[in-house]
DNA sequence: TCAATACTTGACACTGTGTAAAGTTGACAT
DNA sequence: ATGTCAACTTTACACAGTGTCAAGTATTGA
């Protein structure tokens, strides 16, 4: 029956999961395949490669916690303000369910195409959503003088970098309201003229 | 005579600086050993892993590029403002020099602890500068509200980040001065009293 | 001429990824 | 009941890269 297949298909991808997450950096494809409770070689029946695993991990989380839907409810906001908060709020608080999975997808760009590929993608996402709310910011007629759409984009763009939450969240000991309260004023004073 | 042994290990430091600067990511053992003109194992006779000579090469560049005469100078401004843009041009300008070597370590900080030590101590001593600058504004009486010593020094230690400085520079395409600038700018609004 | 230094050469162990081939097990179709 | 197919398991092995080991060589200086 096919329905076992989709099971353990399902069944690695919610143990791959859950390993990254766990914090353990050195994730390997036997550690996966025990505690998914099938052979090392079972995982290459369903998965061509190590990446690809986590790229269909990535895609798997995203399936289940519904980024799209998170990122597009911020572009329903009016105001450029609102857009932004919308958006740092959105994305900001996604971060933290899918740091495992970034960690390994980053560490597997230098060497793997695919996976370089799959992060690449998913900062072209989130970098869409930046371009939405600066887009909304230079509407509403707040874009600092000196910042043009695009630098307010690149800017925007790194202010929300995964490696910046990983340093105040997990390195300097910021809750995840800090976080978030602080990455909004920051993109505020740095991007919007003040009235 | 030791002078040869000192030229080699010197020859194999510069090597693997420019190797590692050439942007190429994936530098093996063998490929140090080939353009330095010796046998892989030779390597091993000068430098216990590779982990080891990442960490020297590190020292190398330091010892030749003179970083702590660079951040010690952005100490001697007077007024707090100074202090910020100094360090933000002794480290921010410092960064392009050595972001070779960072990539290989950072690469190297989840499955080596000689490798995440070294980058950890580096970024120490960036935190340093960080903290003496945001020390100079709170004397100054211009640290904003709502920022403490220490939020202040987690934020100015993220905004200066390789991480970021390579998304800005090498991903976005701005030029260094541009970088400067900009980030000048933001630490100055995010962190100081607008008067 | 002896010995030490600074190497080279070649072989090999180890880890982790990925491939290959043959065997096992259970469900379902005839 | 029998056969067949899908979803596995088991075993073995190739390959890359790091690191170790032992034996050999070439230069230098006492």
């Amino acid at each position: 029956m096919s329905s076992n297949r989709i099971n353990t298909k399902t069944r690695i991808l919610e143990v791959t999961w859950r390993l990254l997450e766990s914090g353990n950096k050195a994730i390997r494809m036997a550690d996966i395949a025990k505690a998914a409770g099938v052979s090392r070689q079972a995982l290459y029946l369903h998965f061509p490669s190590r990446a690809e695993l986590l790229v269909a991990t990535t895609r798997h989380i995203d399936t289940v916690k519904n980024v799209d839907a998170r990122l597009a409810r911020s572009r329903s906001a009016s105001s450029g303000v609102e857009r932004l908060h919308a958006f740092v709020d959105a994305w900001g608080g996604y971060i933290p369910q899918i740091h495992g999975i970034s960690v390994a997808l980053r560490a597997m760009r230098d060497t793997d195409k695919e996976a370089a590929a799959a992060w690449e993608d998913r900062m072209q996402a989130v970098r869409q959503g930046c371009e939405s709310a600066v887009r909304a910011i230079l509407e509403d007629g707040y874009l600092k003088e000196g910042i043009t759409e695009i630098t307010g984009v690149d800017l925007l763009w790194t202010l929300l970098s995964v490696e910046n939450w990983e340093r105040l969240v997990l390195e300097c000991g910021w809750s995840q309201s800090d976080y978030e309260q602080t990455l909004k004023k920051i993109a505020e004073v740095s991007l919007m003229s003040q009235r």
